[in-house]
DNA sequence: TGCAAATTTAACCACATGGTCAAACTTAAC
DNA sequence: GTTAAGTTTGACCATGTGGTTAAATTTGCA
């Protein structure tokens, strides 16, 4: 017998809880045994410093999201339907995973080569998606954009609203959670509407 | 005389460096005094208690920007200057004051309640905006749009390229910090033509 | 110049934090 | 039941942290 699968899961789902809404430096240790119910050598035991546990949370976070992303730019569709496919998909994985934006947001920010390996060694291809959006404009199906613009402004529509939560909950809709999460539902088919209406000749 | 102004200043402006990149748990009362030259005690004669400077840190960002904003949404012309003026002098400010989006995020979403009191005594209204959208769906000056999302849709594409600065420089521009400058600036068009493209009757 | 107030400093404190360790406990196989 | 490996624990440690204090230095002004 090796180590303790369900113990193990604990402290995961303890630890993500925590990285994701302290960040690396606001979490500790203690809360997080606390909150796995164990103890702080038993987590060390399973994990042997909090930045390798951290490492490994990242990581899985990577895992969740960089496959579904790659698949919908990958497929032999046209931009249109690539638009609509990202979206709608990448949207329902964030609804699934609404803390991991403001995480990596966070994490990002406070120190970038850490997490920028991490992401370019994914395998996210940016050009792919350039070319599809030249090929539109050639063939005259969308206005002449420049395609960094049109890329960030997807990437902006679909990722803000969750790395804002607090705000817009707060701000826009007064604190009515219920009220976000239906406007995050209709997004879902909101978004790629709004884009395509934006760029289609 | 009373306090010196001059290393006051000096202090607040290490004090924001420090607090924009680390966020609250990840600054260190002494890599402030380091940075503004001066030693720790001294640090706690001018502002009594790290949390006290970080609240008067929080609310300087605030007043840059909070009376921009209701500027441009108060006046009275229609819904499409209000979106141009609005994104153009909103990510003006932005490049002027580059982290704090980051920043506010950072925070807001580790404790709320802390800023969103702020936010809400501001006096933002975001009712008037709304108001401006309905009153442009009845003279059926632009589609049928949820106002709510309309409204999310832009902040969204002002902010997040702020926001994610190290992922759109690193990830898409192949870290050309030059590139993305360029980009931003252009954004000061490109958003509020966009928008209007995908709401324009 | 002398003095009182403002400013700056080095040394210090209490406490929290990440991490360790040896001992105790569980478990499954023989 | 004995044993040996894996698992869990309380007590502990070194260091880092926000914050204090009393004494020294500088400053403006009579």
């Amino acid at each position: 017998m090796k180590y303790n699968k369900d113990t193990s899961e604990k402290i995961l789902d303890a630890a993500v809880r925590e990285f994701e809404t302290k960040g690396y430096s606001g979490t500790r240790m203690q809360a997080i045994a606390d909150r796995a119910g164990i103890n702080k050598a038993l987590l060390h035991y399973y994990y042997k410093s909090k930045d390798a546990l951290f490492q490994i949370i990242i990581q899985k976070a990577f895992k969740v999201f960089i496959p579904k992303v790659i698949s919908a730019i990958d497929e032999e569709t046209d931009l249109f339907e690539t638009i609509e496919k990202f979206t709608s998909s990448y949207i329902d994985n964030l609804i699934q995973h609404p803390r991991i934006p403001a995480f990596i947001t966070l994490e990002i920010n406070n120190n970038p080569e850490r997490l920028l390996g991490l992401i370019q060694s994914s395998g996210v291809n940016v050009e792919k998606f350039k070319q599809k959006i030249d090929t539109a404009i050639e063939k005259g199906e969308i206005i002449d954009v420049e395609p960094i613009q049109l890329i960030v402004n997807i990437i902006s529509l679909c990722l803000f609203p969750f790395v804002a939560k607090p705000i817009i909950t707060g701000l826009v809709l007064n604190g009515d959670e219920k009220v976000y999460e239906k406007m995050i539902e209709e997004r879902k088919q909101e978004v790629s509407k709004f884009i395509i209406r934006a760029i289609k000749k």
